[in-house]
DNA sequence: GCAATTCCTAGTAAAATGGTAGTATAATAA
DNA sequence: TTATTATACTACCATTTTACTAGGAATTGC
């Protein structure tokens, strides 16, 4: 039940971004070396999130990234269902991957409840409330 | 971020004592099979239910566990703490590891928030509750 | 053209997961 | 007392996942 680096990484990523933005692009260069992070990990992380359509990049000489939106408009659930994939605490309640003998199983509800926990508060939580503290 | 087999296992093994209880000791041989698991792994994983202090047992001919008490007196929180570990989302909320930065961690407090959302939900529904559905 | 940057894909060591296997110990029934 | 049935404990192992590293192609500004 642990959050991988994928999703902690993306979290402080985002944030990064969002306490560092002049409105220019920022590198990822710099982005890494403030958070502690291989340049070449992070290459991958911010990929899943910009291919999720938060960032706005650029390439080449000066280019960067930057925030696609203000940080009330991202919740942290979409930054992590973006990083490390579907939250789903157990496979059969993933979106694509249903469980065939869900109607039978006397657990099913209990893990659906678990997964309503997790996404509720992780939704309920914008990028701006984090940095808020 | 998914429970292992251990612990959807473990909620599996303490259903099916509670809904086979008739006083006397079930062997595992039943349980494992009723629920498709193998008798060895099965061993496993009630072990560390019993070491919790959460059964009876008996061993020689005729013996097996059997719930120590009623199933409205188990949370799902302590069947799934025994046998998955700590549920904390994040290794710097685990009992003893705890990090040295938490101070000045930007994320800290949002994952603990995500930590007492878990741990809030599984602590809120028994045995008994998951069986009624 | 050259330096700085993102974009894309492949590889890889270490750890975790999901088991299997063997043996010791205990209780009971014959 | 011996065979049988069970738990208790520990070691092992294959596969998958995690957490990276590495290399190179494409793009842009100067």
């Amino acid at each position: 039940m642990k959050v991988s680096t994928k999703g902690r990484y993306a979290l402080r990523i985002m944030i990064d971004l969002a306490l560092n933005d002049n409105g220019k692009f920022i590198s990822l260069k710099e982005i890494a070396k403030r958070n502690g992070i291989s340049v070449k990990y992070s290459e991958q992380i911010i990929s899943m999130l910009n291919k999720a359509g938060y960032l706005e990049t650029a390439r080449g000489n000066n280019g960067g990234y930057k925030l696609n939106r203000k940080p009330e408009e991202y919740s942290v659930g979409d930054i992590l269902r973006a990083s490390e994939g579907d939250l789903a605490p157990i496979t059969c309640l993933e979106e694509d991957g249903q469980c065939s003998k869900k109607g039978d199983c006397i657990t099913f509800s209990f893990w659906e409840g678990l997964d309503r926990a997790i996404n509720d508060y992780v939704d309920s939580k914008s990028l701006a409330d984090v940095i808020k503290g």
